[in-house]
DNA sequence: TGTACATCAGTGAACGCGCGTTCACTGATGTAC
DNA sequence: TGTACATCAGTGAACGCGCGTTCACTGATGTAC
């Protein structure tokens, strides 16, 4: 029965919460590399064997952390994103970096579990492909919506009139990518300039580099204002991407 | 005396050069998670405990590794920077970040070893702090030779116009810093736009943002021509902070 | 130049530890008739 | 509605492993007189 066999199905599906909640508790803690599986037990005061019937491996738990972390960070972005004005693009723009970083702040472990070294004999399965985008997607999605907005912003100028041959390929596919993504929209890729998508994937490189190089410790004695610093590059990148910025 | 006492010292010495040999060995084929003492010595031949004749502990071993990382990162950077001609700012500029990503891409546990995440409980001891800024300070001195030549390049424009405070403090910090590091030269840091400063910093940041990116993944799938792009990369951050780009 | 002693390099056994994973088991929950 | 059987959750002991580090030791190299 649907009734009965649901009792069972959600016991499982409520220990499995337990176990990766008790999990990520013990990432924030002591960080991905001392992460186990018998830590993780301790904590709920199960006997180790018994996450084997929930994970397979070690390195299962490990994916869905890591499939959570691109979760949570994405959702702080959008949900920066989706409290400001639709029609603001820069403001948007602006939350987002500001949205991330926080995220960032408050769950370092599960930042450098997602944007810093690979964790050691463990490869990224196709499970975090789609989470791991959607950040840029975010950041790509403002930026369309503010050239559908604006005049003349679908050009780039200021930056190199042509460029290699390989570049502009990944842009183009960078382009129908995008429009993949909003095939609801008037968004036509032919009108892109394959400039701006690159600016916009760069304005992404840089946001994270920004805040791993801050939370890995390279700013320390180099950069004390970090949220003004962080600010300062989003207006630029802003301007690079073509969305409009404020004084 | 101080010949026989030399044959003692000099052998001692080579020992210790064949354990960072051979842990930068092992560092290099499984990582920096995966390096052990034990690895180390059975590699030598040597009993496990020989190497405490030599480091009081891992993590010792573990900060020259990454001493040593810095070193060969700015090694590979100022090489690339002095085969060119001085008077080429942008040449050089491009050489550096184009140097910097092959070392990365030859290095690359190396590489995460000192800018991908940190090793779990561990700390940065000062040793590390002045070869992590030999590459910024390059970056900064090409700028600063690129400023000296040119003419009417020590405003930026295009950029906000204003900083907030606490940035402005900062990049005023930082031009005092690089001030230090040039004494020699007609270097006059009141005659520096503190924006030209960031930007410099900026573009290191986006370098290791990019190169890092490249190195962890994140570019799979999103960008193929990855020696193009860091060369966009490059000729964008160079006009940003103030050098001359060729068409 | 020769001898007595001190220093140092390196060995090998041992310590205690925590890990991932397996396996036979017990008892509870669900299923079929 | 009651009973026989199958499935599942969770236990607890055990496995083999590799780790960092300590310690008493042996033998070689250097030092002082």
């Amino acid at each position: 029965m649907s009734q009965t066999e649901g009792v069972r199905a959600r016991a499982r599906r409520e220990t499995v919460q337990q176990i990766t909640d008790a999990a990520r508790r013990q990432l924030a803690e002591v960080g991905a590399a001392a992460l186990s599986v018998r830590a993780v037990t301790r904590q709920l005061g199960m006997a180790p064997s018994a996450v084997y019937r929930y994970f397979p491996h070690r390195d299962a738990l490990l994916t869905t952390l890591i499939v959570e972390a691109y979760q949570g960070i994405a959702d702080a972005a959008e949900g920066a994103d989706a409290a400001q004005a639709p029609a603001d693009a820069f403001g948007r723009w602006l939350a987002v970096h500001r949205g991330t970083r926080a995220w960032a702040l408050e769950h370092p472990h599960e930042f450098a579990l997602v944007y810093g070294s690979p964790v050691p004999g463990y490869a990224a399965p196709e499970d975090t492909i789609a989470p791991a985008a959607r950040i840029p997607m975010l950041m790509a999605g403002i930026a369309v919506d503010a050239w559908q907005q604006g005049h003349d912003v679908w050009t780039a100028d200021g930056t190199d009139r042509v460029l290699p041959d390989g570049l502009l390929a990944d842009a183009q596919n960078l382009v129908a990518l995008v429009g993949q993504f909003r095939p609801e929209s008037a968004f036509d890729p032919d009108a892109v300039d394959p400039r701006r998508v690159l600016a916009v994937l760069d304005a992404w490189t840089e946001m994270f580099g920004g805040i791993s190089f801050e939370l890995h410790g390279h700013y320390r004695r180099v950069i004390d204002a970090r949220a003004e610093h962080l600010d300062a590059v989003a207006r630029r990148t802003a301007r690079a991407v073509g969305i409009p910025v404020p004084d």
